[in-house]
DNA sequence: GCATTAATTGAGTATCTCTTCAACCGATGA
DNA sequence: TCATCGGTTGAAGAGATACTCAATTAATGC
């Protein structure tokens, strides 16, 4: 038996007064099914949106793009953050894949728009942090 | 005048038919003020609950927290991520940072408990990734 | 067609982040 | 009081990330 499980079995022992090998057994499964209760598939588009939103030029464009309510031009966005046109183009592209903007090409102009995904979570966020 | 700047002016040309000077100073308030309608420390706060959680480890771990619905032993948590029992310490004192856990010593075991705000993002984002 | 403009892409690099190892602290029990 | 056990801390290395620069694409206008 692994060290780490040898652990839990004291632990157990301790909070249940006796432990048998079995509840052991029926402990990890718990702790198991309480991990699997999403699909691995989810999280990892959970993890995707959140590493997308975890970046300080990424957020902003995403706060703004959500408190604007409409549409907004590459070259309007570019006033509201402090990096390379490049690097607003990669920024950009990330939050698209994670689901959180899309973009429609008009004319010479590009232009991007949050999802009701980014306006959900900035909404969120927002008052998650605020109240305590 | 900016480079950045000209390219809006132009934009503003398109979009309004004309453009002086002060509209393109009236567009760049607005945007500062979409960008700044959140203070800096809250938007830091933020930051740091996003980055606290863009991490498969500590994602997995507040999920657990959150599913389980009461305090997990350090113990109990080694079971359900695959890092060394030091990379379980750092992971979880990060949650705890981020205002997403809290912990309390009981003897000699030690046990995390999910925040309100942990439960509220886990919640959201679980709902806002599955539907589209 | 050719030049210009808006924006994207890819390569390269500096920086940050995650994880582990080793040493450590505090509580328990012999 | 000393050894053991549960858990944390700090340092260090491997790996991932977020920029910038240079080259490229696509649309517009001459």
């Amino acid at each position: 038996m692994a060290e780490a499980t040898e652990r839990l079995q004291r632990y157990l022992e301790d909070e249940l007064g006796e432990c048998r090998d079995e509840d052991v057994e029926q402990r990890l499964d718990e702790l198991g099914t309480l991990e699997a209760a999403l699909g691995p598939a989810q999280v990892d588009d959970e993890l995707g949106v959140l590493s997308a939103l975890a970046n300080e030029t990424r957020y902003t464009l995403a706060r703004v793009l959500v408190a604007a309510g409409e549409e907004l031009c590459v070259c309007e966005l570019n006033a509201v953050v402090d990096v390379s046109e490049s690097g607003l183009s990669h920024a950009l592209s990330a939050l698209v894949d994670a689901g959180l903007a899309t973009g429609r090409k008009d004319g010479r102009w590009k232009k991007y728009r949050a999802t009701n995904r980014a306006i959900t979570l900035v909404t969120v966020l927002d008052g998650s942090v605020s109240d305590e």
